[in-house]
DNA sequence: TCGATTAGGTTGACATGTCAACCATAAATA
DNA sequence: TATTTATGGTTGACATGTCAACCTAATCGA
């Protein structure tokens, strides 16, 4: 179905990002404590809704399922990193970071930016991010979503 | 540390992957009831081992843990897609696809060939095939290994 | 107004990964 | 030869993810 070299360039392709990703990540987590999804959570708390977001956007956000972010959360919770309490004005969960997690996030941000440049945009060439950015555009999520707003 | 649009690119290129792998993953999970896992363990018995590797060789060959590769391989035993037996000559574990597993694997393959055309090589310029290549190369382990064989 | 849906979350079971400890055998070295 | 050390694997505890079932509070339609 498809030749060798097609089969070279997917597993090249593969291999390079799990390399990249996990040099990233095993510094972060190393110097840091924080896992990947630590650290994306406690960034959009702080950016994103200056400190605090409702469970849902923080999914929406993350792209994550409803039951991952819950189990996550409780984790983070057990180690002091956010806490949840229910909204007032309608239903639902306020996710607010506290001090502790924040200190942690600020802490993080630096090593973080480090690992990126040091493992991933040190070796980018003006044709890759070309190249990155392009592919992704053309394989975006075909986001027409199918009739939500359609005039039946 | 690193700009807006710096992470920008970071952030674009994990999420591209994750699409685009997700998306051959699902594929494959759904219409084969393999894993990439699963898929990777039984290719390799196939073609680089005629049927059977050792399992060190064959932790090597996908750049797992031993203790990874124990852990999936019991469970790929009960499923039967794979047994082991003890090495005659030397000490070491004979991994061995069985024939459910073979089959298995011959159902599987195009339709993963199919799902990396259709969500992977069909989106890829040619520019695209020299950034990924190149990128691997830049970003390869740096094997000088370190002073396993120096001159003390 | 009442029943059916939808939205927002939680939970438990289970699959998958990581880590450190362990065990046995082989090889190296004192 | 006796003691280390390296090799090849297993195991158990625990972190992380997925899936389906469940619960409750809106909201929609007849």
């Amino acid at each position: 179905m498809i030749s060798e070299e097609e089969m070279q360039i997917w597993h090249i392709w593969k291999s390079s990002y799990k390399n990249i990703f996990g040099r990233v990540v095993k510094d972060m987590s190393e110097q840091t404590g924080l896992s990947e999804g630590d650290f994306g959570i406690l960034d959009r708390l702080d950016l994103y809704g200056k400190g605090k977001l409702r469970q849902q956007e923080l999914a929406v956000s993350m792209d994550w399922t409803k039951s991952r972010l819950s189990h996550h959360l409780t984790r983070m919770e057990k180690r002091g990193l956010v806490s949840r309490e229910p909204l007032e004005t309608e239903r639902g969960v306020q996710v607010i970071i506290t001090s502790f997690g924040k200190t942690t996030l600020d802490d993080a941000r630096p090593v973080v930016s480090m690992a990126i440049r040091k493992h991933f945009l040190d070796f980018l060439t003006e044709q890759d991010i070309e190249s990155i950015t392009k592919l992704a555009e053309r394989t975006k999520t075909n986001s027409s979503s199918p009739c939500k707003n359609s005039p039946s």
